[in-house]
DNA sequence: CCTCTTTTTAGAATGATTCTAAATTTATTA
DNA sequence: TAATAAATTTAGAATCATTCTAAAAAGAGG
């Protein structure tokens, strides 16, 4: 492992928010100036593929980065600011429904944070689409 | 409701793939030779925006385009190919276990399709990542 | 028919990510 | 330790899906 595999794995582990790529770029050349931003990429592409860490895709098509340990998002509608919960693992209830193999399974659950939810009108956003 | 928005609804309506914004506009072309690209993804987003189609947003960044009426979906992972799955729907006991309002939520299951489990030894691929 | 609004067009712009080929670093083994 | 091989980094160009822009066209209502 590089140091630069070693200082992106830190700050992803190391950190609450769920970072972009840019923005564990911007962390990395805090401590490595000289960095490139290929490098940044090299290295998330290759940390996701060791499954060391975890890539959450939202709707807009952006990535964040995040721990592996098994837990759900809820994602703000609003604000697409995400946060961690740790639901009970469903897989082997999913394997009984489907009836097939499960190798596991990504939960995305919309919702509107506390930050968010005073500035909708909440019968329109939320009863119904 | 213009004739390009309608076809397009058409389209994904009564196609049992999940097209990309790309195939959907070599589908439209076929009954509009002259039709540009960004009027199809204009009518992407405004059907998305209505409701009227649903945008899944796949790992490797790219969208699919998909019916509204709820349901899960299985991808797997090689081809990466969906299947559409008709789980119940979690909303009210995620609201519980939760103790938040839960707008929606978008569930994607792992899994290696028929096609491709053949082409993979089960035990490394599936058993642990 | 006139005015207002919406949609479409064409093509440039964007922006995140990947690619390429050369340079550098690290690891291997003679 | 020197030589060779393998992996990583660099710089910047390329890609590709999507969005943006401003002008033109189409549609709706009066």
């Amino acid at each position: 492992m590089t140091k630069y595999e070693l200082e992106i794995l830190n700050i992803i582990l190391n950190s609450c928010e769920h970072l972009s790529a840019d923005e564990v770029y911007e962390l990395l050349k805090k401590k490595y100036p000289g960095v490139v931003k290929a490098t940044c990429y090299n290295n998330l592409n290759k940390l996701t593929d060791e499954g060391l860490i975890r890539r959450i895709v939202l709707d807009n098509n952006s990535c964040r980065y995040d721990r592996t340990m098994r837990h759900d998002h809820l994602v703000c509608i609003k604000c697409e600011k995400i946060k961690d919960v740790y639901l009970k693992d469903m897989t082997s209830s999913l394997k009984k429904e489907l009836g097939v193999e499960v190798e596991s399974y990504d939960l995305k659950i919309n919702w509107l944070c506390p930050d968010c939810i005073g500035q909708y009108n909440l019968n329109n956003s939320l009863g119904r689409k």
